[in-house]
RNA sequence: GGGCGAUUAGCUCAGCUGGUCAGAGCGUCUGUCUUACACACAGAAGGUCAGAGGUUCGAGUCCUCUAUCGCCCA
């Protein structure tokens, strides 16, 4: 033995817990992360060292789900390759509060509505729970319910911190915002102005999609399509001057809405009829019959009514043919009255037809549908004398209905004021834009192509709600108080962020408020995407006092889900190219779902949501987290709690390995065996492969050549292949060269373990390798050339290997003996191919050791293909002579 | 109706540029308490790679069609 010489100082393993606790170190870690500041972006570096992060607020007001921990920890994990790739981080935390979902989750907790003419009452106390659902709803001002939604929202942010904090996320808590907080306000109010002196923006009145329950318009992108079941109801109509046709409708309640009727040119059948007129069943009105291409002669009779307004296909038939405007449905989705033989109404009959109007005013369309079907199978409401005018009974059918997303009636089509931004003639542009980010996986670039291709409408960006951002506009009154829409004031930017409903314009005083020749705020707020689009723009605080757009715009990584591409990623890339004529980001990286062992995808309303809270307590944030990192980008994942022990086993594993190699001590010295150097090289090749993936946001692959490496080649094999060098007395030498090699061995596995398992592998890093600074792994450079370069090149690389499958040809003969894999061999024959046979002296020590045998008896096989296998003899344990066995 | 994905062992999934690609873990069965680990180790059984064609010397892998499941959009 050397003496005099620097030795490994071996930890004390003994003094150890036996198992480790996981929920323990993760609270210690956590706090000693947090106190060092170790994820803390530094703002002084410039955007090629940086490595920026679009984290996506969540919407606080709904639950946490697997879905949350999936998507944060898969962002997490390439934050931390990043990060100890040297870049500095930049990685916010946002929290998704304005909006519709929160407005609703107040209104439940509380059992409240808004009302806004109502006053603000100052002292409003309400507790959670207040309200039984049974009790009619509290009223409240437009004050007080902003207040209660602010009041649930931190509730909530809370929760979702701790979860996320718990999971280890990396995340600079400094850089926590809200898309309803001062700052994300006054930058979606700039993005407004700058738009609208861009010209990109315009208020127009006209038929828009309308949610009946919560009272506001919706863009197309928070439309969805359901199956829903309805009937087809054939009614008859007259042509004046004789003849008769039947129009198949779904919605017979619209018939006062007609307002024409169409059918395709080419049809023979109704060509007859172009341009006379159709007088309509119930309410005796006189409308067009008009030729239209966009009518298909084999669908129901082949002849539609068209209605103000039953679908988007009203709508433009309805513009194309400038026909009248009758709409019959108010804002609540109820049927409104009116007078049929007043002015736009036309009747043959206005009492007849007011009788039957009046029998489903305030009625919704599905109480009105029924009245209106009884009244049609009354003969004196047909306008052909030929019976009643429904024809036949009503038929089945499944069809899909548009629906607002959060929504549970359909949307109707009401003429309303509304706000928008011109998107139509920017889809070439737009699509450019998404040509030039990177999308993981490339398939999903698809889906943002075919919605954009696909847009149909400008995007409308006024809500008539309450909890949101709002404009920043005001209107002038005339002299009979009603709005001047044509000349809206708009806020100057050095105002921002304003709410025009308790600030004055410019100029005006608040005394001129709602009075004629005054002036009036809008009311409405901006759609929620309108300023969650911009997270790149908050994240980089665009236009505050402390921009720093230049250290981080564009972004590196929009980190998101599928089913939000149409809305978060699609406006997001919408805002950046009008403001910035650029990419929001370099990369979008999409997350798949979080399925049910039936693969269904888990919803509160199908009962099959797991919460993440006791899966962090029962396996361990580590273990929780080697299941989000074992699921590729993209790849929806089946809920299956054994890949949690999976993680829990790799956690133990890695806690055992690290205690054993850690314990071992020798005379700091070269490594300069075969085994050992071909073991680096195998190492050395494994790490190649974890970067290159990683370089390609491939974690899943990094993580599976890692894993697969530990365990079958360091914990298995080496391991146990140097086990009896590694404290030989007799050899220095080789002990310090096995000794060297396990270390070197664990700190790079370590290494490259630390973003899946940040946890245990700080542990075990902290054992060892921080010293002296007590330098987290986290911020450790990951593994690379200089971790091996004062190692050098093996002669032969396979000699690790064939040292393995010797290994296993005796455990297979030990085995099958049935004997324990220590005992001790008196004789071992091996036969093994003949490309190992010369190589096989070069390891033949550590073989002997790890095979308990005292020499080996060298059999060249045949073939190569046969592989190793081993015969052997040991002394039984109980009584009786050596007996041969062989395998 | 258009588009996208998936289909590989009982279960969850790898398998990238066609050529050791029939794989892993779990589960099952059988051994072994071995001085890091029984929360472990060793071994074994288990698949016509959804089906049918095609390209190729060679196809889970590329092409076409079909089926089933899921998603996105009309």
């Amino acid at each position: 033995m050397t003496s005099g010489g620097k030795w490994f100082e071996p930890i004390d393993a003994a003094s150890m817990p036996k198992n480790f606790d996981a929920v323990e170190a993760e609270a210690r870690w956590r706090k000693a992360w947090e106190s060092s500041g170790i994820f803390k972006w530094d703002s002084t570096q410039p955007r090629d060292r940086t490595f920026v992060v679009d984290t996506p607020p969540p919407t606080v007001s709904g639950s946490l789900h697997m879905g949350h921990v999936f998507m944060y920890t898969q962002t997490d994990i390439l934050v931390r390759y990043q990060r100890m790739r040297g870049r500095n981080i930049f990685y916010p935390m946002g929290w998704d509060d304005n909006g519709l979902p929160t407005e609703r989750r107040v209104q439940n907790v509380f059992n409240v509505r808004c009302d806004p003419k109502l006053p603000y009452e100052p002292d409003l106390k309400l507790a959670p729970g207040t309200g039984k659902r049974a009790e009619p709803p509290r009223i409240v001002s437009r004050r007080n319910f902003i207040e209660l939604c602010g009041q649930v929202t931190a509730e909530d942010e809370i929760a979702f911190r701790e979860l996320f904090q718990r999971l280890g996320l990396s995340v600079d808590w400094r850089e926590e915002y809200t898309t309803i907080g001062q700052q994300a306000r006054a930058i979606a109010q700039r993005s407004f102005l700058d738009l609208w002196q861009k010209g990109h923006i315009y208020q127009v009145e006209s038929p828009t999609m309308w949610d009946v329950d919560f009272q506001t318009a919706v863009a197309q992108a928070e439309v969805e399509d359901r199956m829903v079941q309805g009937a087809y109801h054939d009614l008859e109509f007259a042509v004046e001057g004789g003849g008769n046709f039947v129009i198949s409708t779904t919605r017979p309640e619209l018939l006062a809405a007609c307002a024409g009727v169409a059918a395709n040119p080419n049809d023979p059948r109704f060509q007859p009829y172009f341009g006379k007129h159709a007088v309509t069943p119930l309410y005796f009105a006189r409308v067009p019959i008009f030729p239209s291409a966009q009518v298909d002669p084999e669908k129901g009779t082949g002849i539609e009514m068209v209605c103000t307004f039953g679908d988007q296909n009203d709508v433009q038939l309805w513009r194309q043919n400038q026909l009248q405007l009758r709409q019959i449905l108010g804002l609540d989705g109820r049927v409104m009255p009116r007078t049929f033989g007043a002015p736009g109404w036309e009747s043959a009959d206005p009492p007849r037809a007011n009788r039957n109007l009046a029998a489903v005013v305030g009625k919704t369309p599905a109480q009105a549908r029924r009245i209106v079907v009884e009244q049609l199978a009354d003969p004196p409401n047909s306008t052909t004398g030929r019976g009643a005018p429904l024809k036949s009974e009503p038929r089945d059918v499944t069809h899909s209905v548009r629906f607002y997303e959060r929504g549970e009636r359909p949307l109707e089509y009401l003429t309303t004021r509304q706000w928008f931004v011109r998107l139509l003639d920017k889809k070439d542009d737009l699509i450019d834009m998404g040509l030039r980010i990177r999308w993981r996986p490339e398939f999903m670039r698809k889906r943002y192509i075919n919605w954009t291709e696909n847009l149909a409408v400008d995007w409308c960006i006024s809500r008539q709600r309450y909890f949101g951002v709002p404009f920043p506009v005001w209107y002038p009154l005339d002299g009979e108080g009603q709005r001047i829409y044509e000349h809206p004031i708009i806020a100057p930017a050095a105002a921002l962020p304003i709410d025009p409903m308790s600030a004055a314009p410019p100029g005006l005083d608040e005394s001129l408020r709602d009075r004629p020749n005054g002036f009036t705020g809008e009311p409405d707020v901006f759609d929620t995407w309108f300023t969650s689009s911009l997270t790149p723009q908050i994240g980089a605080r665009d236009g505050e006092r402390d921009d720093r757009m230049d250290r981080l715009f564009p972004m590196d990584i929009r980190p998101q889900a599928h089913e939000i591409i149409r809305t978060w990623a699609f406006y997001t890339i919408v805002k950046a190219m009008l403001h910035e004529d650029n990419v929001p980001w370099h990369n979008i990286v999409i997350s798949g779902w979080v399925l049910d062992p039936e693969r269904k995808k888990m919803s509160k309303s199908k009962g099959n949501v797991v919460t993440p809270v006791h899966l962090l307590d029962q396996f361990g944030a580590d273990s929780v987290r080697y299941w989000s990192g074992s699921a590729r980008l993209g790849a929806d994942t089946a809920y299956d709690e054994q890949v949690f022990k999976v993680g829990r086993r790799l956690v133990t594993k890695i806690y055992n390995a690290g205690k054993y190699v850690l314990q071992q001590s020798a005379p700091v010295g070269a490594v300069s065996r075969e085994l050992d150097l071909a073991f680096l090289s195998d190492l050395r090749k494994v790490v190649d492969q974890a970067t290159a993936a990683f370089d390609d946001f491939d974690y899943t692959q990094a993580l599976e050549a890692t894993e697969k490496f530990f365990w079958e080649s360091f914990a298995d094999n080496y391991i146990e292949l140097v086990k009896v060098r590694a404290r030989s007395e007799s050899d220095p030498e080789g002990r310090a060269s096995a000794v060297a090699t396990l270390r070197l061995g664990l700190s790079v596995l370590l290494r490259l373990f630390a973003p899946f398992v940040p946890t245990i592998t700080e542990e075990v890093w902290s054992w060892a390798y921080a010293d002296p600074t007590g330098k987290s792994i986290h911020v450790s450079q990951w593994p690379g050339k200089g971790d091996f370069s004062g190692v050098p090149a093996a002669k032969n690389d396979a000699v690790f290997r064939i040292a393995c499958d010797a290994v296993a040809a005796v455990r297979k003969a030990k085995t099958e003996a049935g004997i324990s894999l220590g005992k001790a061999l008196t004789r071992l024959e091996l036969l093994c191919p003949p490309s190992a046979t010369l190589l096989i002296a070069t390891v033949e020590g550590d073989l002997l050791s790890a095979s308990g045998a005292p020499s080996i008896e060298l059999r060249t096989a045949a073939d190569e293909q046969s592989g190793f296998s081993a015969k052997i003899e040991f002394v039984k344990d109980r009584p009786g002579s050596p007996s041969p066995q062989s395998a």
